[in-house]
RNA sequence: GCGCGCGUAGUUCAGGGGAUAGAACGUCGGCUUGCGGAGCCGAAGGUCGGAGGUUCGAUUCCUCCCGCGCGCACCA
């Protein structure tokens, strides 16, 4: 049996004991398997905490009414610790309600993980090294708005697989070779001597400005100026990503590795192992063999290797590096998604496990501006910055912009929004939670009422208190499911829905003043401390800052 | 033409084999004694692109069609 995700969690005991009785009926009914079944929280809150479908998954392989199997189900349910009451509904759902013990055990096992809560949460057992590589982008230009996206889902998968137990590092490919690096020396060349800029080359603003700072002359060497040109695009990059908050754990080199002699060997490995032929003097791999469209060259009839050819030398690098039982994860724009079958099948014939290799297709982020949609071409230089992004609504803003969404979803920035609506950027209302938690705990202890003893408190839990513990209670499933799912965003929904619950909460419940005993007081600090903790995690995972105070907002 | 992705509220999108499909923004109507109102409550708004299929049950899975996006180099 494996149970998904529950670590750290008071749900664990609740799943595990659930789970312990369908094994049980499915055993005594000689059914052919156990269903594994799910806790969730009901849509109705009516309903109850929690409800499970496990009679709907256990009826058909026992072949029977699955109200009935609820039934039987539910009489055992009602003993576990912590169960309140159980009844059965609709098609064979059963309904949970939790005793107040259970809700404040609950806060108290968030409050004791601290940091550590739903970590290790994954339901793989085995741990992971995996190898995540994102961004990537041509180092020709300045970062473009679109890979602020792949920047923040990047770091924020990172961050969300680390939590759930995976060893993860982080890359940046720098394409410094090649052709297009020669063209960009070209055209800072022709820029800034009134030349006509090359079939294919640069053409932007930005390369005016480059051409000037690099103080390029009628003599410069354009094969220099080219590799002079990335370092200081790179340079750039690495700025705006900082301001980000993302940062890699390595920078490889394409250049690197045609000096280092990779990307030969690694042509020459798969012409050993046969698996590549010769067609007009330029060498093919059959990536056919596993799937692919169609050969692809690794090396031109001219003898110079691919763009492909260095691609192949970085995987079976990445696997030297993690091992055989490691995992690349490529995060690529959604005009790569042809790469998919190739990059695959160069695995396979370099003997690797095609199903380590994993690729994540990021769709594109649109940009409009006065209604019109923007272009974003490099080349033609036509496009907005992360820079400018940036500088429009700040790092948590576009961090938490561009995290709301699924990476196989489109998302649209309407950029005249972006600025005039940064200040009601959900991100704030995230946050503003967390400050308001913070505010609470200095408040009281402030007014020295931190003493009391929540032990001897007897009011029974408030709805809204309750609607709070559940959520974090969730923490835990929603980490693990956002690693298996390699869904960052579903953290930013979490913790918007942690927020709100915050808002009702404090409508709701006061922590400390007239009328509210020691003990009350002692009790709802707890919570606003496992609250506090576990925003400050969801927000941490989206590397989103937390602040404990929010600028206050000038009255308009 | 072939391939990949996506069609869910006015808009941008979550969700996902099961109980009345959700949020934000927008619209309309309410809420001042108090821990910070960047808020809360309510209303209107959906044949989940269309047609078949699998299933006790499909918005979710499968097939086809339509629409949108993106790819199909001895470029990088």
């Amino acid at each position: 049996m494996s149970s998904t995700g529950f670590s750290n969690s008071a749900l664990r005991g609740l799943h595990d004991g659930l789970q312990s009785i369908v094994d049980e009926i499915a055993r005594a009914g000689d059914a052919p398997g156990t269903p594994r079944v799910e806790l969730e929280r009901p849509r109705e809150e009516a309903h109850g905490d929690f409800a499970t479908n496990a009679a709907l998954m256990l009826a058909p392989v026992l072949r029977r009414n699955p109200r009935e199997v609820a039934q039987e189900i539910a009489d055992r349910v009602g003993a576990l610790p912590g169960v309140d009451a159980v009844d059965v509904a609709g098609p064979g759902f059963i309904n949970l309600r939790l005793d107040d013990s259970w809700f404040l055990e609950t806060v108290d096992a968030a409050l004791e993980a601290g940091a550590d809560f739903g970590r290790g949460a994954s339901n793989a057992a085995t741990s992971e090294p995996i190898l995540l590589e994102f961004v990537s982008a041509n180092p020709t230009g300045p970062l473009v708005a679109a890979s602020a996206r792949h920047a923040a889902y990047g770091d924020a998968l990172a961050r969300v697989l680390r939590h759930a137990g995976h060893e993860v590092r982080t890359e940046f490919y720098v394409n410094d070779a090649g052709r297009q690096v020669d063209l960009f020396g070209e055209s800072l060349l022709a820029r800034a001597t009134g030349g006509q800029v090359p079939e294919g080359g640069y053409e932007g603003e930005y390369v005016r400005d480059l051409a000037a700072e690099l103080g390029v002359t009628a003599e410069s060497d354009p094969v220099e100026l080219g590799q002079l040109g990335v370092a200081a695009m790179i340079g750039g990059m690495r700025e705006q990503l900082d301001r980000m908050h993302v940062h890699f754990d390595r920078f490889q080199s394409e250049k690197a590795l045609h000096e280092a002699g990779a990307v030969v060997a690694g042509i020459e490995k798969l012409a050993a192992a046969g698996q590549t032929f010769d067609e007009d003097g330029a060498t093919i791999l059959r990536t056919t063999t596993w799937g692919d469209d169609r050969d692809r060259a690794v090396r031109r009839a001219n003898g110079i290797p691919t763009y492909f050819a260095a691609d192949i030398a970085y995987i079976d690098d990445k696997f030297a590096r993690t091992g055989e039982a490691g995992r690349l994860i490529y995060v690529l724009g959604a005009d790569h998604h042809g790469y998919i079958a190739r990059l695959k099948g160069a695995a396979q014939a370099l003997g690797h496990d095609a199903d380590h290799l994993e690729i994540v297709i990021m769709q594109m982020v649109t940009l409009t501006e006065a209604g019109e949609q923007k272009k974003m071409s490099k080349r033609r230089g036509d496009f907005v910055t992360t820079q400018e992004l940036l500088d429009r609504i700040g790092a948590d803003a576009v961090r938490f912009w561009m995290l709301e969404r699924s990476h196989d979803q489109q998302l649209e920035i309407d950029l005249d929004k972006a600025s005039e609506q940064s200040d009601d950027n959900p991100v704030f209302y995230v946050q503003y939670a967390h400050a308001r938690m913070c505010s609470i705990r200095r408040k009281v202890e402030d007014a020295d009422l931190a003493g009391g003893d929540s032990a001897e408190c007897s009011e029974a839990l408030h709805d809204s208190e309750k609607r709070l513990v559940k959520r974090i209670a969730e923490f835990p499933l929603v980490v693990a499911d956002a690693a298996e799912r390699r869904a960052p965003h579903r953290l930013h929904h979490y913790s918007r829905d942690l927020a709100s619950d915050v808002a009702k909460f404090y409508r709701d419940c006061r922590v400390m003043g007239d009328g509210i005993a020691p003990e009350l007081t002692a009790r709802r600090l707890h919570l606003v401390d496992a609250t506090r903790s576990t925003l400050a995690l969801a927000l941490d995972l989206l590397g989103v800052g937390a602040p404990d105070r929010m600028e206050r907002r000038d009255e308009a």
